[in-house]
RNA sequence: GGUCUGGUAGUUCAGUUGGUUAGAAUGCCGGCCUGUCACGCCGGAGGUCGCGAGUUCGAGUCUCGUCGUGACCGCCA
């Protein structure tokens, strides 16, 4: 037997009991006539002693063990002189009689500690190492915790749990795809899924009512710190369902996870915006609500006073900074470097200090007296010692611009308050999007969401208004979530597939099998997907999700463990 | 495809205007130490400055190329 108890469990409750231990050594302490070990596995640490007054030879034994060694060991559980109040075993120690090295350890190449020494490449090569450091083996209990919740919830509602094929079909629309070749089909390949959509949408017409999956996607796109080519998302469906009874469904699973992992009590309505509100006001369809700032178009104010910047654009939009009227130069030309910076565009930032007695300072002082910056000020909403920092341009790219600035700003000031969640439905999406490259509308979410029905006459005449019953879930400016209620009727799918370009031949070579269950009687379904990976790290606090997934790929997608690709 | 960032000891980093033997911390090794828990004290070892070429009397430092890292833009129905 390797042990009678693990390393996390014993207490004060135990004392004077034999008992044994097995694990790694997380550090030794040798202080000449005695010698301390801590003891780690997955459930915690406990203290070994040794003495060498009581055992010489055991006590000499043990001061060669290494770090990382595994090691089993026996002995009485007493009740500690000093006890160490940080850890839930510190009353307790082991006096060790007996130990058995079950595996040596090289030195590892970082210190296997809270905060390690070593980088994030290194950690990467090693990740089986890095994964017994106490802030990774905590992020992935969480994300089982939250998995095993997941499927309280779902189960509850009577959604059941059906797995997928992973070895389908490539679809041309979406993200690239992986391929993989069949080797009894010589010449043809398989797609890994983006998402198993259309299976779950099958599902529906099979009756099974609700439907959930805890499951891997794949898609061959470029990487970021919230982006994986393999990630996991929690994808659901169910029929005879509206838009608001999809959103009240999983308002109610987001509001169980926050309630049973993170004792957070969300006990209101989700608010919903619809998207263009959210654009208008953010800049984003993924606002960040825990704090203000935001975005008030100016156009029809700044426009004919003679300042050439603001008259050749078609707007001009801006935000005010609380508190910040005491920038000083170098953090305003600071602020104007980041929103000229390529990946946020814009061409040059006005900003206008808003003094504690009331005047201004502006970069615009030529252009506009006193009382044309008081009515900027009443727009933005600005006080006394505040900052207005202005943009102008093509609307969308500044719009765009104006929300890289507001979040930097919320950086700068520090007001992303990692323990306040703020959700909300984004709702009434564009159903679809025009796209420059191809020439062509296609589809925001994708081909089988419906249109709003008072929408559908515009599909002919101004496609790019008609809105999509699409919805997203958004939590501090993440993305968590999104769905929709989907086409059910084959006429309509058909005349959707011919509004994105396809020929009634492509249509029927890639979606021919959902068109024929169509035939056989659809249920009104709809559902959604919410990416697992991003709800973890959001729960832990973190932006990354790298830290959430056992063993994941670096920014170029190789696994630099494995070293694969290969 | 693009922008930015950084590559120096096992590890994390510093390294001035191009100039003597490339430093610190931590880890490691040795010695001392009987209540430590970031133990402490003393001593020691440890470097192809990512790789290649160039400029120069002289390159960790400047130039070009190349490889790999991270963040972002494009992309992600």
């Amino acid at each position: 037997m390797y042990r009678t108890h693990n390393c996390g469990e014993l207490s004060i409750q135990n004392v004077n009991q034999e008992v044994t231990l097995s694990g790694w050594i997380q550090k030794s302490r040798d202080l000449g006539g005695m010698t301390f070990i801590d003891l780690r596995d997955r459930f915690g640490l406990t203290q070994l002693v040794f003495n060498m007054d009581t055992n010489s030879e055991l006590c000499e034994k043990a001061r060669k063990l290494g770090r990382e060694f595994v090691i089993q060991a026996s002995g009485k559980v007493t009740e500690r002189s000093n006890k160490n109040k940080n850890i839930p075993t510190g009353e307790i120690e082991i006096i060790v009689n007996k130990i058995i090295i079950l595996s040596k350890s090289e030195l590892p190449p970082f210190t296997i500690e809270t905060n390690t020494d070593g980088g994030e490449e290194i950690r990467m090569k090693y990740r089986y190492l890095d994964l017994r450091r106490e802030p990774l083996k905590a992020n992935l209990l969480l994300r089982h915790r939250m998995a095993k919740e997941v499927r309280n919830y779902l189960d509850s509602q009577k959604f059941i749990e059906i797995e997928t094929p992973y070895l389908i079909k490539s679809t041309p629309e979406g993200a690239r795809d992986f391929v993989v070749p069949s080797r009894m089909n010589e010449g043809q390949f398989y797609a890994l899924p983006q998402s198993p959509q259309t299976f779950k949408q099958l599902l529906m017409i099979s009756g099974f009512d609700k439907y959930f999956q805890i499951v891997k996607c794949f898609r061959d796109e470029d990487l970021r710190a919230d982006r994986q080519p393999e990630f996991t998302q929690i994808d659901c469906e169910m029929s005879f369902v509206e838009q608001e009874d999809v959103l009240l469904t999983f308002e109610g699973l987001v509001k169980y996870l926050f309630n049973n992992i993170k004792s957070i009590d969300l006990d209101f309505l989700f608010p919903r915006m619809p998207y263009n509100e959210a654009m208008n006001r953010y800049g984003t369809d993924k606002p960040d609500l825990r704090f203000g700032m935001e975005i008030t178009e100016i156009t029809s104010l700044v426009q004919s006073k003679g300042f050439k910047v603001f008259d050749q654009v078609d707007y001009v939009g801006g935000i005010s900074a609380p508190g910040c009227s005491s920038f000083s130069r170098k953090q305003i030309d600071q602020l104007t470097s980041f929103v000229t910076q390529p990946q946020v565009g814009a061409k040059g930032m006005v900003y206008v200090k808003v003094n504690e007695d009331g005047s201004f300072k502006s970069s615009v002082d030529k252009f506009f007296d006193e009382n044309a910056l008081r009515n900027w000020q009443e727009a933005l909403g600005a006080s006394k010692g505040d900052l207005m920092l202005v943009l102008a341009g093509e609307k969308g790219s500044t719009l765009a611009a104006l929300s890289a600035l507001r979040l930097e700003m919320a950086s700068k000031l520090n007001i992303k308050d990692d323990n306040i969640f703020k959700p909300l439905w984004v709702v009434d999406f564009p159903l679809l999007e025009w796209d420059d490259d191809t020439k062509r509308y296609h589809a925001m979410h994708h081909p089988f969401t419906s249109p709003k029905e008072e929408d559908v006459e515009l599909l002919e005449k101004d496609p790019g208004s008609v809105r999509a019953n699409a919805y997203d879930l958004v939590i501090n400016g993440v993305e968590i979530g999104g769905g929709s209620i989907r086409i059910h009727d084959r006429e309509k799918q058909k005349q959707m597939f011919e509004h994105l370009g396809f020929t009634e031949q492509e249509a029927e070579n890639q979606f021919g099998f959902l068109m024929n269950a169509f035939k056989y009687g659809a249920p009104p379904h709809g559902g959604i997907a919410f990416g697992f990976d991003r709800l973890v790290a959001l729960f832990g606090g973190s932006e990354s999700i790298r830290d959430y997934i056992a063993f994941p790929k670096n920014n170029s997608g190789r696994d630099i463990m494995i070293e694969s690709p290969s």
